[in-house]
DNA sequence: GCGTGTGAAGATCTTCACAGCA
DNA sequence: TGCTGTGAAGATCTTCACACGC
């Protein structure tokens, strides 16, 4: 019942910037017509975004592209190319004023909205997840947290109680979070995915080890310990391969 | 002193395809002249090993690349491109034998080899990354881990004790990890990465919200949980922009 | 002058479609 | 016949380089 979210309703003004984009789109569902934009270029937002909030912390209120680029660790040119998609922010011979930029940022990526999360897993990554999530960022609020594990059902975990995963849809409907975390075992991860979109979550973050199927419309985004281990060692390997084709066992 | 590894050589076999592959490369430091494989392509090969891995767990001793690829949730001309770079394991009218093929992916992503893994930092996230690499992955195992905050240093993790951080170097003088493993608060992280990459550790996989910087030839990359979050709630502003330009208050 | 914003070129990545071989 | 491996085409992403406007 309690949720830990109480809705306060402000003036929003997401101010979209029209621009001509067609795609070639198979199915045309009649969505929004918004700027179309890449998918690259949305995935370096976040990174923007905290090099601004870093400079603005520092009282820096101006910031070229090269500088702003290199906080973040591109190119400028491509800073520029990823900025000019949301409209011109910059004063030509001048650079971009920090509050304006990060502000505008920040509208496209939630600051200023606080998302409602549910976590579906309490094992160690869950709860530290549900930790993280609960002090770091002041954007994303983990409302409910439910496992399948009687021993932790009933705990509390960051001030939020565990409920059990067979309640999963009234979860949903009592919480209403816009995002779901899933870090259940592998075997039952599909299954939660499928429940809780079908419950009405369309954002889903995955640490679960295995390439979930959902429907159109919702969005996975998978983190995976072993595959990004298993892609430096791929990167190592080239380095030295000599002794890595070597095998060791462990002494405990 | 104790690493938690003991070394048995073997007769290590890792078969390297040659192919024709010139890249644009502007620095050439007389690197071993290897097939180029798209770093798009690297990136998906544990999900094509983690399909075939499931499937031998099945029974199932061929495959075909639609029926793969379906598993890995990839187009099958993808992964037909990507196992190509490789060589050819397939088939025509037939398919892939999954021993065959799980073998060889197997070996390009250090499956075979227990790659020696450095944890710096052992928060919540480290502890949970921690018992993660100690019990699900046999080609990962977490040989040491380094804090600074002296109430956890001495203090024993997933059956490791947790060393000083001051003696970074000298752990990975001791235990040679291939990977380290930074969990540290985004303030450190960047002094810690040079310090590691100093020491010889040349693959970094980053948990801390911070681009690091790290010089020619060593490679990191990075997860942060606020990030993917950010991503997530830039699609779902663009599903229901509407409520989301709301603000919301917390309870408690 | 200086740095943004952007056409055009280039690089990379994905898909198409089919030749070639079991 | 059926499925792989791959040229060629297409899509996407990045970089170049410079016109434009403060």
């Amino acid at each position: 019942m309690q949720c830990n979210l109480a809705w306060v309703r402000h003036a929003g003004n997401v101010a979209w910037v029209r621009r001509a984009a067609a795609s070639s789109q198979t199915r045309s569902v009649m969505s929004t017509p918004r700027p179309q934009i890449p998918e690259a270029t949305i995935a370096r937002l976040p990174s923007y975004l905290r090099a601004l909030v870093d400079l603005d912390g520092n009282g820096v209120t101006t910031v070229s592209s090269t500088e702003l680029a290199e906080a973040a660790g591109v190119q400028s040119a491509l800073l520029r190319r990823d900025l000019s998609h949301f409209g011109s922010y910059g004063t030509r011979g001048v650079g971009y004023e920090v509050p304006v930029l990060m502000r505008e940022i920040g509208e496209h990526v939630g600051t200023g909205t606080v998302w409602p999360v549910l976590v579906v897993g309490v094992g160690n990554m869950g709860r530290a997840l549900a930790h993280h999530g609960a002090s770091l960022d002041v954007s994303f609020q983990v409302v409910a947290m439910v496992d399948s594990n009687p021993a932790i059902v009933g705990t509390t975990v960051a001030g939020i109680q565990v409920r059990d995963q067979s309640d999963l849809e009234a979860v949903v409907a009592e919480c209403r979070p816009r995002i779901a975390i899933i870090t259940t075992p592998p075997e039952a991860a599909q299954q939660v995915c499928d429940r809780v979109v079908a419950a009405g979550v369309s954002s889903i973050l995955n640490f679960a080890p295995v390439t979930l199927t959902i429907p159109e419309g919702a969005t996975v985004r998978t983190v995976d310990l072993s595959q990004e281990l298993q892609i430096l060692a791929f990167h190592e390997a080239r380095r030295e391969p000599a002794t890595d084709a070597d095998t060791k066992e462990l002494v405990r």
